[in-house]
DNA sequence: CTGTTAGCGCGTTCAT
DNA sequence: ATGAACGCGCTAACAG
């Protein structure tokens, strides 16, 4: 059904090889007359590409594969965003898959889906890689790179922002308002990222001489509930005065809440969220947050795909900012 | 450097075709012995099938792709969780394209992509194809269908809403409240979606002998910043005392842009809004909604693609419901 | 049950 | 500047 190169040729009265390089060496090896013929004929019979043939003999691939685990969170699609723009200056293609949450069944696939193509590198977006699919990633020959995930085995590259410093900023942030009982909420203390920021904020503590209650710290997995559950632990009469969510939806699910139990924000408490995603602006009180550069993840990660093997191979990390609002 | 079925064969002694069909056919043309050797052999030495050889040769692919245009609003989400949970289902793989905002260039590329690689079904998501991509879609010779969008162009397969219905139920239920000055908000009145949402309006307000003033309705684009806008354009006294939003979005821009003026939700103005993301749990007040079946849409674009041709190929509607919560 | 052969559509030598 | 021939990795048809 779908024209080859081959009917070109025909229609076109050249041969084969000469379709293909009019249609693809972009370098002029022939002449102006026949690449017009062999574009008209390739026009009226509706050409199409083969991709699959042409990957199949020239062995590469112009697609970057995302994948995203479709987490509480609501960021990829910023980081989605840069990788999109620095794919269209590069003229590649990207592709999106969704891991699941958790599900090592469904990350398997998802990678062996993008494998078998053999894309030309693979951008992981806070997919918490579970181990046993590691080999598979790693040995695959194919350029990969974690984004907006710090992961426990520091052999595999990843760029994100660096999550003791968020803790520690958010953290010192809430004290210089005045704070001493800060709480952490929903920060996935198993992960490396949840780690990393209480660590942070243990330290922010210290630093300034505070004591820490360990029943200030609620662990929970980055999602609106794990806000909603925080916050009634502590109770009508929260034993904190000010407290960091782990996302933005978290600190939603703490506010609300504490409205719910009357309490005003931020005078009766104050929130801090990490992300800075829009979700900030829209809620009343608008929340203070640090924010992360999702959008900037997504460029440097397209880049460090683009120009592999990089030299530089450390992990890297983007900025971050305290977005100051309402909630504090 | 990837192991091919020929180094299988060499490996298992056997031939090419043999591994070739152990690896993939799965009716048992062959030994339990020879099968375990293969499969040993396949293992150890890492190798993964090379997607392009098979579509090559077989002429078909497994995989779906979803074109989602990177939209205001926010529900491809869930349309996307049913696109999956039928694809796993089926043993299909699926890839996400982003389409961009109205942008020809891209909806182009996007579209491109997928027909270059003869994927076995498109589903659009929200896009409004440009007339000029309409020629790539429909002579690409694969199954497609639009999914949550009204086209102009009715030879064009879609799944969608009522939308008639939801401008007419969302007006009606206004009315119910005892509502008589009701306006729409941000609705995108050039298009089929939002010309058909008025007339559901104007008819709700026909039926029950109530007078349109023209400029109660607000064009708009589904985005926040058009709830934030139309309100502006209501004033401190705003002359209506209810409104539809086309959006989650945009109706907590009139929601926030009320409180602004100091008007209070729902007993100064009510809001309904169109979609019923989980966004309206998360606002305070809650938002009523006139709810749609994202999920469901997904699983039916998938079933149709699947069983493609359909003996039905009426556009299909899926259910709409309203929601109350606090916001009306 | 298994091996041999052919060819999917294309880019790429090597000739001319 | 152009054409003929080859082969990418795999499945399908046909023998055996």
């Amino acid at each position: 059904m779908a024209a080859t190169i081959k009917d070109i040729a025909k229609k076109a009265g050249v041969s084969p090889a000469t379709v293909s390089r009019v249609l693809s060496n972009q370098t002029a090896f022939y002449s102006e007359k026949t690449a017009k013929k062999v574009k008209k004929a390739a026009k009226e019979l509706g050409y199409q590409r083969n991709t699959a043939a042409v990957e199949l003999v020239t062995q590469r691939s112009k697609v970057i594969a995302a994948i995203v685990s479709s987490t509480q969170t609501n960021f990829s699609d910023q980081i989605i965003d840069g990788i999109q723009q620095v794919a269209n200056q590069n003229n590649l293609n990207v592709i999106i898959l969704y891991a699941g949450e958790k599900d090592t069944q469904m990350q398997r696939k998802a990678l062996e889906t993008v494998i078998e193509r053999s894309v030309m590198g693979i951008l992981l977006i806070a997919v918490d890689l579970d181990p046993s699919n590691e080999g598979l990633l790693t040995s695959a020959n194919i350029p990969y790179l974690f984004l907006s995930i710090t992961l426990k085995n520091r052999e595999l590259p990843f760029i994100t922002s660096d999550d003791f410093q968020i803790g520690y900023q958010a953290t010192h942030y809430l004290i210089q308002k005045g704070h001493s009982r800060i709480g952490l909420v929903a920060a996935d203390l198993e992960s490396v990222t949840g780690h990393l920021r209480l660590e942070g904020y243990n330290q922010a503590m210290h630093d300034h001489g505070l004591v820490i209650h360990p029943e200030w710290v609620c662990d929970g997995d980055f999602a609106y509930e794990d806000g909603v559950v925080a916050m009634k632990q502590y109770g009508h009469n929260p034993p904190v005065t000010a407290v960091v969510a782990s996302s933005d939806l978290a600190a939603i699910g703490v506010m609300n809440q504490a409205q719910e139990f009357g309490l005003k924000i931020p005078d009766d408490l104050a929130v801090i969220s990490v992300d800075g995603t829009k979700l900030c602006q829209i809620v009343r009180p608008q929340i203070t947050s640090v924010t992360q550069a999702f959008f900037e993840m997504g460029v440097r990660g397209m880049n460090r795909l683009i120009n592999w093997p990089a030299a530089d191979e450390k992990p890297l990390y983007t900025p971050i900012k305290i977005v100051e609002r309402q909630s504090v």
